[in-house]
DNA sequence: AATCTAAACGCAAACGTTTGCGTCGCATGA
DNA sequence: TCATGCGACGCAAACGTTTGCGTTTAGATT
């Protein structure tokens, strides 16, 4: 359980502390055969280095740390795989933690990477998070780059997906299929994806000569039964909706079980397309079309990013990526 | 970009640094008036402490590593999530890293591990991990815990789920919900906890005073499509079973999926359960019948034994914890 | 023989923090 | 008056490592 220093080889060895740290660096001013001897001894006693020492001389940690909302959503869980294997290919190590969609808590996080000495941090916002001083601050400290949950307030590298394009690719192929009205059920209203995917909603319909209702437009919570609740409105109206773009996959579900329960079948009577592509989406009855996102490569890209600013400071630019979307079909809304 | 230390204060205050040190410590040493000018400059100038200064002075990092498999695995995610709520609940930090199932990646993962400095590793084993080299040296060097994939070679705390009672609730429910013939659909093998739930199977049967069948119990892959097959080889056999229990959730969505097609309704001509009650079982549909693991409450655990391992050395008594887990009914067995 | 050079190594400071011990000033008691 | 005590603080070492600079030794050059 003792950790075997650089001393404890000196002392062996009857050199001194410093040669044996340029030893093991391989520097030319150490002879060779005290090298060879300093060398093997380190391996025999499996010498490993002190990182808390490195850290506190050379002001890094090779370490990046990594906010999320909540591990628990499929969402976050994979683009910290994708973080993950970034690093690691990188050198670098990963410090996790989870703001559980809370401001105070997502604060305290921020302490705590600055406390870590991490050398980065990579974040993506709680649900209700508004303050941006804790951002600011921790800016001012280190390389930040977000992700996904992104702030206008704040100028950094940011990594999120084309929302608008990606709604629009869903309803104009719900166009495409047949649908002669189709509906937008929304999470809550003040979620910056929530309108954007508005857009693509509206701009496919526009594109397509079709007219925009506001009935056809409704918010709910991200779950399933509150979705349920909003779908079940729409779809008992006498004119409703034959297709229907959800802003999340847990709402698309909803809306499924809405229409199972209204004896709908679907695609035919009802067709539904989703958003976020989650594993869950091929598993359902009937499985589920998503607009899908490279969650994974979102996430090595944001590592990428940081890494690289953090290695050449500087010559800081930040960059701004969006990635494009991809519609799954599937059987949902696949109408022969 | 730059830290802000105990000496910056020290010096705006015109105190030494041990005075802060101990004012920020509340030690009674320090005059009322002189804690109080320090604790204010402290929080004006958010100070942090460095924890590399604290981690070299102490020897320890108040950090834990965790070693999972694959965090895009849902189960391995919310336990990350449970290890890291009881972690920062404590004051650690949690560094993560995936052996992505293979055995040479947890190697490397185990050695950065030990160089990192962190004071003790939670890991679940991958998939096709046979060797215990790695586990043996980690061991000797700091405190482990094992969790969920564990071996029977190593000695150390170890955190899992009651398999065979969990098998056992699932298959009695079906066979008190009137099932007749009931099939087993297990996983790999050579994986413990196929040959575990097997026995949780052949026990509910034989309490039940049923005939264990050879037949009807089969091996598949961890996915849908392999399940399906399985499934289909079962179902399509002249004296079909009607209850079938399946080794986790993924391999239940393989057997829906092989019913659907062959036109059998569930519960009815089918009734199906589950194993690990992950999100989507109470998504798809029918909703799906599973025996639910304490996964959040697990990670929790985890994490505890870990870290009071960690703190009170010398004290050392594995602890093996057992976790009862719960079915969880739903309309895929819910007959009338 | 005196000087120079280069190789090979040691010394000590530095990173930020904690902590045992020393020190200073002041009030108390005799 | 002097010793004593005590409150309040500073000094310096220590944790493990790196690194600029100084030192020693031996051989080469003049």
């Amino acid at each position: 359980m003792e950790q075997i220093t650089i001393k404890d080889i000196a002392r062996l060895l009857n050199v001194s502390a410093s040669t044996v740290s340029r030893a093991l660096k391989g520097n030319p001013e150490i002879s060779e055969e005290t090298r060879m001897k300093v060398q093997e001894m380190a391996k025999r006693l499996n010498y490993q280095p002190n990182k808390a020492a490195l850290s506190l001389l050379q002001a890094r940690t090779k370490t990046i740390g990594v906010i999320v909302p909540n591990l628990g959503y499929s969402f976050f869980a994979q683009a910290l795989q994708g973080i993950e294997e970034e690093a690691s290919g990188r050198g670098y190590t990963v410090i996790a933690c989870q703001s559980m969609e809370s401001e105070e808590k997502e604060i305290r996080n921020v302490n705590d990477m600055k406390r870590s000495g991490v050398d980065g941090v990579l974040i993506s916002l709680a649900q209700h998070s508004r303050q941006t001083n804790h951002l600011l601050d921790l800016q001012s400290h280190m390389p930040m780059v977000m992700f996904d949950r992104v702030s206008d307030e704040i100028r950094c590298s940011k990594i999120f997906v084309n929302n608008i394009a990606g709604a629009f690719s869903a309803v104009e192929h719900l166009i495409k299929s047949g649908c002669r009205r189709i509906a937008y059920i929304a999470g809550p209203k003040e979620l910056l994806i929530s309108s954007r995917r508005k857009d693509g909603y509206n701009m496919a319909l526009y594109r397509h000569k079709r007219k925009v209702e506001d009935g056809l437009i409704v918010h709910c919570e991200f779950t399933a039964k509150s979705a349920e609740r909003a779908a079940m409105r729409l779809l008992k109206s006498k004119d409703r909706p034959d297709g229907i773009f959800a802003v999340s996959d847990r709402v698309a579900i909803g809306v499924m079980e809405a229409a199972r329960k209204l004896g709908l079948s679907m695609p035919d009577e009802l067709a539904i397309v989703g958003f976020n592509d989650e594993p869950v989406a091929s598993l359902i009855y009937p499985k589920l079309s998503s607009v899908r996102q490279p969650v994974l490569e979102m996430g090595h890209m944001s590592a990428r990013l940081l890494i690289e600013q953090i290695e050449s400071p500087g010559s800081f630019k930040p960059v701004i990526k969006s990635y494009m979307t991809r519609l799954i079909v599937r059987d949902s809304s696949r109408r022969k």
